[in-house]
DNA sequence: TGACAATGAATGAACGTTCATTCATTAGTG
DNA sequence: CACTAATGAATGAACGTTCATTCATTGTCA
């Protein structure tokens, strides 16, 4: 029935992570236990360790599925019409329907453990480097960047928006109990300010 | 011989509460083990528990230290002569000379804290208010907020300002060994540009 | 002053608990 | 049967916390 002879165990790999997610969500990397997360993937603790070496290894593997998250995040701002359009995909990725909080609890907590686990901070390092060449690359390209305000460098337009969007996912985890909704909102209003701030900073009076 | 004879117990106090902040800047709250703590206090793990409850208490006392240092930022940050001034204060406020990252990967730990533990997210939540109604109204008394660039509000001013650093803050555990120098150069950096795109974005080409 | 009593800051071994990890065992499948 | 997937009790290290004990300092009295 298994669709896949080659890598053999491909469910309960991701059955582990979406599990451990919630629970490194919830408690904290090293606040929660094995067997909350054998619980929350309904299955016994020593299953864990048949797919992973260990907890750090756990830890690693989200790592990982988070850059490459932040890779598909970038690959769809590529994609948009409109460099404000790119704005709100970047300011929004965090904002799924179906877990709320999740990953900005994640993410802050990764940060710290990038703060005292050199291994994580280079991982963490290297996703934001890539991201933020990205997204450099994305600014120069756009036809709105032919009169950037004052001499701002695309460089340091990006370094902006990258402070601004970590800084709004930190204050993040201090409201919990919002909606997506809300939350996409508010995000979405923060990276048309910026991009207000940014691009339509011209000497002219806005046009519309 | 005692000057104060009220609260009779400062030397320990602080001197636990400074090796606390040290080895959970260096581990975090909770691999950072009591042991830990007195080692770097240079004490017996007993005497900490003469003068804290356990060891969530040490945590707390530290939230409420990060509140005071917080309320005297915003203090010298409301005397500076300019608005670009007060902008500086705030944003290198964690560049202390003798001690470059440990305040970064605390905060960051205090919010990651703060996303599981509601007593911890209440505190830092209230210092996060008072301090965004201090600059708010910091921004909104300033002659330069007599021409805000297009509909912005003193308050969205303030979301920005908050966002952007904390934002750099979140980065900052990510590349250890910098000098407070360069930290502080970095980050006067961000003020400075963030100034402009607020304040000196006038309709006018420049005047200089 | 000197002898003795009282204090409480400070210690660190010990306790109960929790945790990551292991592995002997069982269930399922062809 | 043979083989892999899966279990969960067992292990030992590490943790937060307690508390019986030590001992320098201070107070008391002759």
């Amino acid at each position: 029935m298994s669709a896949n002879p080659l890598d053999s165990p491909p469910d309960r790999r991701t059955q582990i992570l979406r599990a451990a997610m919630i629970c490194f969500a919830k408690r904290g990397f090293h606040q929660a236990s094995m067997h909350d997360i054998s619980a929350e993937a309904g299955i016994s603790v020593g299953l864990i360790y048949r797919y992973f070496e260990n907890k750090d290894a756990v830890i690693s593997a989200m790592a990982d599925e988070h850059k490459r998250e932040i890779h598909d995040v970038l690959e769809r701002a590529r994609l948009a019409p409109t460099l404000l359009e790119a704005f709100e995909i970047i300011f929004t990725w965090d904002c799924s329907e179906n877990s709320p909080q999740i990953v900005s609890a994640f993410v802050v907590d990764l940060f710290a453990e990038a703060g005292r686990n050199p291994r994580v901070a280079d991982l963490v390092r290297d996703v934001a480097r890539t991201a933020m060449e990205g997204v450099t690359d994305l600014i120069a390209r756009s036809p709105e960047a032919t009169n950037l305000p004052y001499d701002l460098q695309p460089r340091e337009i990006t370094e902006m928006i990258f402070a601004v969007n970590d800084g709004i996912l930190m204050r993040d985890v201090l409201t919990p109990n919002r909606t997506s909704a809300e939350r996409r909102e508010r995000q979405t209003q923060f990276a048309r300010n910026l991009w207000r701030l940014l691009f339509s900073a011209k000497p002219e009076p806005a046009l519309a």
